[in-house]
DNA sequence: TCTGGGGTCCTAGGACCC
DNA sequence: TCTGGGGTCCTAGGACCC
């Protein structure tokens, strides 16, 4: 499929915890607004999402909790911390999910591809008809869900899933530094975080926009590429998109794999799927991990931890009524050294005692001298009904499940 | 300032089999 | 004899993202 007809949009709701929080308590309104962990800011734990009135005096995404509360105790006395809710942003989220999906685009639903609390693409549906100007549509998104959810996004347009994805990157730093600007000078009272003046909260990446936009950023600017690709690629002498773009195929497959070098390339080069797929996500896996405010040194205690978090994790799998597979256990010793070993079972199970026992007699196979810091367990899941894995190859006969009941229709 | 928690996918090495 | 490869499964770790 080729043209200009194959829009995709990226939506993303602006500090999106922060604003959930602010809606329910109306009072924290303008304040510096941090969450994080337990709400304690003496406690082990990091910053999940900083108002933008707290992240003018340099409280980030990531932080650890211990320094934002430094950050902020003189400068601003009057901000708030408060523990991570997850469920009310699963229900703030399904709402916004739910308006997404009810939205119409030349003549029919959109599809709707969820990639976290806070972010969706949104794309044609089948046999739309006129589509329009897609910022025309980006603007009503961004009004829909502040009518119905009271919750401010910014919208990227692209060819692809990769272009709408930056755009909005692009779009949230206009938001902000007009905010910014605005809160300097002292203007923009009513307009909130993320003011939604029209066109604001837009923009739009596009094959033809692609190299002039993205050519001289970092590699890192990429979705896809952190700090670790970013410097393996400048010791190849690839340092910007541009260079990326041009790099030896064979060079990039040698050095980085098979899979990820060609898609590297394709990275560089702007080239990514439009096809927005509106399935339901199913998980693979469930896991629960645990860092402890004190570092465990007795070994009974990390047993009956490892056991208690075992359960739970069980317990989420008995929720989606899929069998555990795979029993994995991750442990972090003091100061910050992480292993972790796995077993495979023998048949699928979702019996507490013998998952459990299994995540323990895992700890069997790591060094007991050390204190411990942080436990986790994960349980991989059998694969969905409907979901056999990689189609066959044409030509083979296609193949009986290797486990679990032979699917009926 | 010591560094969360929930996920996904890829790579690489060893075992094992043909 | 000692010199092979290819394919698949399992495990551990790495990297990235929200």
């Amino acid at each position: 499929m080729t043209g200009p007809a194959g829009w995709v949009l990226h939506v993303d709701l602006d500090q999106f915890i922060a604003a959930v929080e602010v809606l329910r308590r109306p009072e924290l309104a303008g304040l510096p607004v941090v969450v994080g962990g337990r709400g304690d800011p003496t406690e082990r734990g990091v910053v999940s999402t900083a108002s933008y009135e707290a992240r003018r005096y340099g409280v980030g995404s990531g932080m650890p909790l211990r320094l934002a509360v430094r950050k902020l105790r003189n400068a601003s006395p009057e901000a708030v911390f408060l523990p991570v809710d997850a469920g009310a942003y699963d229900a703030a989220s399904a709402e916004v999910m739910a308006v997404l999906r009810g939205l119409e685009w030349g003549g029919v639903p959109v599809l709707v591809e969820v990639l976290g609390w806070d972010e969706a693409f949104v794309g044609p549906g089948p046999d739309h008809g006129d589509l329009g100007d897609p910022v025309v549509f980006a603007e009503r998104i961004r009004t829909t869900l502040l009518d119905r959810t009271r919750l401010a996004s910014a919208v990227g347009i692209g060819d692809n899933k990769l272009q709408a994805k930056l755009a909005t990157g692009f779009a949230k730093q206009r938001v902000e530094g007009a905010v910014a600007r605005e809160a300097g000078a002292g203007i923009g009272e009513e307009s909130g975080p993320g003011g939604q003046q029209r066109g604001r909260g837009t923009y739009v990446i596009s094959d033809d926009s692609w190299y002039d936009e993205m050519g001289a950023r970092p590699t890192s600017a990429l979705w896809g590429i952190g700090k670790k690709t970013a410097d393996k690629l400048a010791l190849l002498g690839i340092v910007t998109v541009e260079d990326l773009a041009r790099a030896d195929p064979e060079l990039l497959a040698a050095q980085l794999g098979p899979t990820t070098g060609p898609w590297l390339r394709r990275l560089g080069r702007g080239v990514a799927s439009s096809e927005v797929d509106a399935t339901p996500y199913v998980a693979r896996g469930h896991g629960r991990e645990e860092t402890f405010q004190e570092d465990l040194a007795d070994w009974a205690d990390v047993e009956s931890e490892v056991d208690r978090i075992a359960r739970r994790v069980v317990a989420d799998i008995q929720a989606e009524g899929r069998p555990a597979v795979r029993v994995e256990l991750k442990l972090r010793y003091r100061p910050f050294f992480t292993l972790t070993r796995s077993h495979k079972l023998a048949e699928p199970t979702t019996d507490p005692d013998l998952l459990a026992a299994e995540a323990v007699a895992l700890l069997d196979r790591v060094e007991k001298d050390r204190p411990v810091r942080l436990l986790g367990v994960r349980l991989e899941m059998t694969p969905p009904e409907g979901d056999a894995g990689p189609a066959p190859s044409s030509g083979a006969e296609g193949q009986q499940p290797k486990n679990g009941p032979i699917k009926v229709d």
